[in-house]
DNA sequence: CATTACTGTAATAAAATATGTTACGAAAGT
DNA sequence: ACTTTCGTAACATATTTTATTACAGTAATG
């Protein structure tokens, strides 16, 4: 279930940072990305919904951070565009009369949960702007 | 890059584990997972690249492990089945004529170098014994 | 107040990836 | 010989991700 979102959310906020007191429009955005601007769009409209950033309709619109870099940890960015990190499940509902079948999601649940908390730790203690004054 | 590989991996030696001095066939496994016997096998045959298993063919074959199950760590199964562990990329090549596109995809890179070692460090201390105990 | 440059969002399409299925040759026990 | 099983390739289906198109709404500006 891992896709892009931690990426591309991350780019934006980086660039973000890059112009705090600018508005950046979708288009500049996803052109650094080299991706489609609807799909910037759609990940700002999470990061609103979060209060890490706003956005500006109309003319000269864009959108800009609405913390400090230093105010926001990957974590946060993290927990936005995950659940949780796993290293999988198997598709299909394992045969429930297997004792082994019947509690592998469980006992696998409780590893990736441990995993969890130690990504999250870690990330906590990295800040945007620690991660942006590396470009 | 997260597919059920690990999860299935993981079933197939836990099973093997209860059984160990049995060549368990890819049908009983993979009726334990509830899914297609051609997976199995196709998983097998990566853990007998490892020389995690030992199978034998034709009538009354199967697959049992090669090493005890004490001496097999749940990093070595990750490390089989996954190169690492990310938050993901984006899909495209980013534009190389921005600071950040440059250069985003190896901070990436280093960011989660850093998790992998974390969780590695966290999956060398479980065996597969351990991990078999808990069913 | 028409024009232009944006956001926001929905609907749809295309591409990529993961999983499942079928098929069959080869191995080995009986 | 017959049966059961592995090994593997080729193909099919399903699922997820990403891209595209379209358009209504908002705001700056001449």
């Amino acid at each position: 279930m891992i896709s892009g979102k931690f990426a591309i959310t991350l780019h934006i906020l980086t660039l973000l940072s890059k112009f705090p007191d600018e508005f950046l429009s979708s288009d500049f955005l996803a052109g650094s990305m080299n991706i489609n601007p609807v799909l910037v769009r759609k990940e700002i409209g999470n990061l609103k919904k979060h209060n890490i950033v706003e956005s500006r309709e109309g003319k000269f619109g864009g959108t800009r951070l609405a913390k400090a870099a230093k105010d926001i940890t990957l974590e946060d960015i993290f927990k936005m565009t995950f659940e949780s990190v796993s290293l999988g499940y198997s598709k299909n509902d394992p045969n429930p009369a297997c004792p082994v079948g019947k509690k592998i999601n469980q006992n696998l649940d409780a590893l990736y949960m441990d995993i969890n908390s130690q990504i999250s730790s870690k990330l906590k203690g990295i800040s945007l702007l620690e991660f942006s004054s590396e470009f």
